[in-house]
DNA sequence: AAAATCAATGCAAACGTTTCCGAAACTATA
DNA sequence: TATAGTTTCGGAAACGTTTGCATTGATTTT
């Protein structure tokens, strides 16, 4: 386990500790030939160094945290293989952590980093949390965090966001074009700012049709599949029922196909659907959902590059700015009758 | 950043350090009294240990690894969903590592371990890695190591994995029981263990049926999907096409499903398709893909709990053993003719 | 009453780095 | 030749914990 060490390289090369650890991080005042003979040993003895120790000394850890309400979905997994990609450019780790959508989960898991076990957090809060303290906490004490997708307007940082307004408008007007006015608007939660642009932008589309707004069919479903799926089968088995659903998250675009199959209703001939979304079966299903796709892996490179940019150079402050990527609407048979 | 530390508590108590640490560690040789004045000033104080001065000093990190080929996919994500749920439990953090099926990657990462950042490793080693010299090496040193999935039968320690030959053999058998005789088999390697069971279990199933092998059948695709594609779709424009696709890994069966789309062959009419595969779409494709579905979850789970069974009592080695869970096969119309 | 035991705490070293400061040994300058 | 300046290195402290051992005062034993 306890492996070779600066000190053992040290007295090995009849060196001090502080000369080896200079040579091998390259610095001027080593000669080169002591240089030369540091990294012969080190490469031969298979040296590398204590993360830990160093981290102590220079208090700075070499990672990064990625906080997310769930994984198994591929908008997070995409986002996570963006901030992977740079983070191991850069050299760093990333840790991973996971609330369930639960706000005493995440509550828990960002009050664990006051200790200096990361340097930066990149983080998409969970549908629970209806109280920023922590992460404004966490914020003021100077620790960099920059939000992805599930955006903290409270704290001045920055943000990564898609077009949510505008593509959700599109979406909407999509199905209005598409011959259909009677839209439920279904999301996981209102508290969220994305939520509130979803729903502004869908608002916004029926306003400007002179569409009238019915709010039964505005449903907050929530994490619990049970309580959602109930709520879809209630919004389709009635009797005045939409004739076309935007979906603000694909689980529950998942849910209302699997409610629409069981209560024999057809996609798209008496339902229409379409759905924020990053599944690659999307043009698959029967029939192929029509998606607003945000550029998940992009976003969580774009997350990560402004982190780091903060990371190598301290000096730089985070800017407090919103950063925006172009989600994409693909249209597929799910809205558009054959 | 630098936060309130051991030794500035103990000064504001007039206490040492050292009673302060075993205080708040809750050991027998400390007064009540003190204890509860410790605590409070602790928890006043939002006091949290810096964790790499704890793992310097103690030599043991608080973290493992997991290393995987890829993220977007619901088969390793629910896997480390799996893992992050007991390691949140073992107050452990989970640094996420991906290889992107590379074998020069893997080495990289897994050389970056021998100096104690986690204490423990889980992994499912890539398509591109034949040589398990750089595995063998870590875990000679005295790093644990657990496999999943795509295992390393040369280490010994612990491998969960899932009834691979069985679970095949079920499958083509059922494509043989339907009536389709002329079954191919696509893989993405045949250097990994999961891969030559998965295999075996398709021979076998041919031999019982007496149904001559035909190695055309037998692909070999890799990680790159413009080669793979172009294989499939080579076979299924042949002239004496097999009537049964057997995919290896759920990437292949979603591209099998675009080219029969693109080269309109109706599934399940003209090719039937069953693959291993954890897509929450899978019933909702089109048509509904029949799968054999691991149980990632119950493996990430597992994984974990033999490697902290470990953990927890470092004289419990790690027995070299199979963990073998089972698939379960979900018939559906990919498979079926109405 | 002296000795031995015990409970509660303090001291200091250690974990493996990094970094400030200064010490040689040389070279160039006056 | 004395001085200043370079180059190259070593000493030692520091990062914040944990832990073996010593210490103290109190309590019990003989």
């Amino acid at each position: 386990m306890a492996n070779i060490t600066l000190k053992y390289l040290a007295k090995e090369l009849n060196l001090a500790a502080s000369t080896v650890s200079r040579a091998l991080r390259d610095e001027w005042d080593i000669s080169p030939e002591t240089k030369l003979r540091v990294n012969e040993l080190a490469k031969k003895l298979n040296y590398t160094p204590n993360p830990y120790a160093g981290s102590l000394r220079r208090q700075s850890s070499q990672t990064i945290a990625v906080v997310i309400p769930e994984i198994d979905n591929n908008f997070f997994t995409l986002a996570i293989k963006g901030i992977e990609t740079v983070a191991r450019e850069k050299n760093y780790h990333v840790l991973i952590y996971l609330t369930h959508e639960d706000y005493e989960r995440e509550l828990s898991i960002v009050q664990h980093f006051q200790n200096g076990r990361v340097d930066g957090i990149i983080m998409s809060v969970s549908v629970g949390t209806e109280d920023y303290t922590h992460l404004s906490e966490i914020h003021k004490s100077g620790m960099p965090i920059v939000f992805f997708d599930r955006i903290c307007h409270e704290i001045e940082t920055a943000k990564i966001t898609t077009d949510d307004f505008a593509s959700s408008f599109k979406a909407t007007e999509h199905l209005i074009k598409t011959g259909c006015q009677r839209i439920a608007f279904l999301a996981m939660t209102n508290h969220l700012s994305i939520e509130t642009k979803r729903k502004a932008g869908y608002l916004e589309a029926l306003n400007k049709y002179n569409i009238p707004v019915k709010e039964d069919w505005i449903l907050e479903c929530t994490n619990d599949v049970t309580i959602s799926t109930a709520k879809i089968r209630a919004l389709l088995a009635s009797a005045n029922k939409p004739c076309g659903i935007f979906t603000t998250v694909e689980k529950l675009a998942i849910q209302t196909y699997q409610i629409s199959q069981e209560l024999h209703i057809p996609i798209p001939k008496s339902l229409q659907v379409v759905s924020f979304s990053n599944l690659i079966t999307a043009p698959l299903l029967h029939p192929p959902l029509t998606t607003i796709t945000q550029p998940a892996f992009e976003i969580g490179k774009q997350a990560a590059t402004v982190l780091f940019k903060h990371l190598d150079k301290k000096r730089f402050a985070i800017e407090n700015e919103n950063i925006v990527l172009d989600s994409t609407l693909h249209i597929r048979h799910s809205t558009v009758k054959l």
